[in-house]
DNA sequence: GATGAATGAGAGTTCATTCAT
DNA sequence: CATGAATGAACTCTCATTCAT
């Protein structure tokens, strides 16, 4: 049974050890665009990162956790990236240009994403995303003069909702929805709630 | 390997077969609440259900159609009431009472949820909500005015934002979310939505 | 990790199953005596049995419950041998007889006897000839005219020093012992000690 | 692949290479009593030593050496204290003292004496108690004046059925057994084979 | 001498699926 | 229609051991 709980085995500190990681990790975007996640084994990954099986399994404690590692590299760079345009403030933009950032967060294939999204979630609470999304959306919050006292279930849903929205588009490749008209929506959406939030705050 | 194009294979008509295919159905979903989905094997079901595996798969296609076949039930059943609710036309309350019959459509731990939402999901484009999303919202949107010029995006955030926000709630459990407060949020969101749509419109 | 616990999966009841069992038990014999313990895997069993892995699943919980099976079968089959010479009753001789029965239960090479006698005793307690030992010299002891108060240490000291021996004796295979005079000496070491049974309980 | 011919590489003759054996048979020990067997691995070992892998097989030639080592260290100083025994020739109760410095001899929980005793018959004739029972019983022989022809097969008999049983009842934990009575009937045992031996030798 | 990252053969095991009965 | 014994490809994961640093 892998260790779903522990993530990583060996924490990595000498340079040979990075390079290890990354190519494990590179080699699992790889065979992950390619092939899919049915045909993604701790075997080919290995193979194809030009390691032993168990190299493999002295940095992660299974498939999971590598891709666990391959979302939260992107996540990370993501939130990253939404705190520059928080910080640098461009008042009006904001919203649409955080929106555009969840939805070119995740690179690759429809399948490539929803894999990633779905191993994000599968943690079961270790999801930076989801984890930090107060913390993250203060900060929102913050410039848009909603103040601190978001409660836990609006954060919870201007949060969710883009991502979650994301998700779907992501999966319902079939529909072919012009990705422009769908950025619209969302930033309507999401300057409309935080709206009604102001409103229901002066009330 | 499972078929997943044909979900099943003899529709019953007798009700001995109807009978099989409700064992089947109500064991997979006892498996499912004790166990979890790991757990969850063909021969299992077949074991519980009483019958041999080789009659569980001369109704269904595989684990798969099987857990569809589980999700698809409970979907069609939110759908008609939702429908009713429409209907009826309960002008003012519409919105929250068909934001609460989405969060109960599904019974069941948070984890089977996640499973029966996921099987949905994992057909990939078989799913009831998701196809007949603009039919369904259409009697919605019809309802509160917005006449049928709804575009495909609008129409898929409007159905696609309760539904992940729900997704989302059920997997982060421990974020022990106040359902009312949630619900309250929900309905926010959509109203706050419905009318910048509106505004849109009239503009 | 290896159901240990559960020797049986699928209790056969066909004609059909018993013969597989058989054949795999045969097998795991044959690939004892030829490439020892270290050479016996799962796979190497069923291909030589000629079934599938699967197979070999369904009937034993992995390679100790095939060793342990294999084991059984030869420690019941000396338990009824033994029991026949006590009912038959040839006074003088039956210790003799007892001793060469046992030397003789387990048919093979060393390192296959060994491997035998340890699957016996890794199952913890559901060793036959040490669980039954009490009834098992109960026996002996009533036609020994110890009556049945022998105590359980006299008991396990009874059982366990012949088969003990033996054990060591077949490990032990570079002493090049002489089988015959060690059987006199289990022979006298037994008759020695009940002896001594006898007269402590007569004082 | 373990090298279970060549045990010691590296013979310590300075302290910090003591101190290093050392704590690697102390934190094999200690893994032993606490994960069993099965957790037992020269990673472990290593770790828990404060030693690198490496280092470990400097001095042990492998697993198998290092369990022998730590079964070894305990039967040298049965041995040695056997011996005292015998030297200081308490006529009567030499036959108990024995006895009771075997049932000593290991420490630990019942598996791990067992894991002990199994190391040294894994050994396959490097054991020191088995390999050196004649020289070790004819001490005791000559002390009982049962002069120096006592063939092969008593001494290995008079050796193996003290060790058998105890290792039998260690492993039969279960059972139960009062420790005192055990001793008693092992001391019968013994002391009734020695009578007979010396009535088989002065007819 | 010490280190510890890397190895990799191969073990045990599962389970969706078939098809002869 | 039902059965369930049989299948077997493929998977995850271990761990004793080596050797370049």
């Amino acid at each position: 049974m892998p260790q779903v709980t522990e993530k990583t085995r060996r924490t990595p500190r000498q340079s040979r050890s990075e390079a290890t990681v990354e190519a494990i990790l590179e080699a699992a975007f790889q065979l992950l665009e390619a092939d899919g996640i049915e045909a993604l084994t701790t075997n080919h990954i290995a193979e194809r990162a030009g390691v032993s099986v168990g190299t493999l399994y002295q940095y992660f404690g299974g498939k999971q956790a590598i891709l666990a590692g391959l979302a939260h590299k992107r996540a990370e760079a993501a939130r990253d990236r939404i705190a520059e345009i928080v910080i640098a403030g461009p008042e009006l933009g904001a919203v649409r240009l955080i929106v555009r950032t969840l939805a070119t967060a995740f690179e690759g294939s429809p399948a490539t994403r929803r894999a990633l999204l779905d191993a994000l979630t599968a943690e079961g609470g270790d999801d930076v995303v989801m984890r930090n999304h107060v913390t993250f959306f203060d900060m929102i919050a913050g410039k848009a003069a909603l103040g601190f006292d978001l409660s836990p279930e609006a954060g919870f849903v201007l949060t969710h909702a883009v991502v979650g929205l994301l998700r779907a588009a992501t999966i319902e490749s079939e529909l072919a929805l012009n990705p422009q008209a769908l950025e619209d929506e969302l930033v309507r959406l999401m300057e409309a709630y935080i709206s009604a939030l102001l409103v229901a705050r002066s009330a």
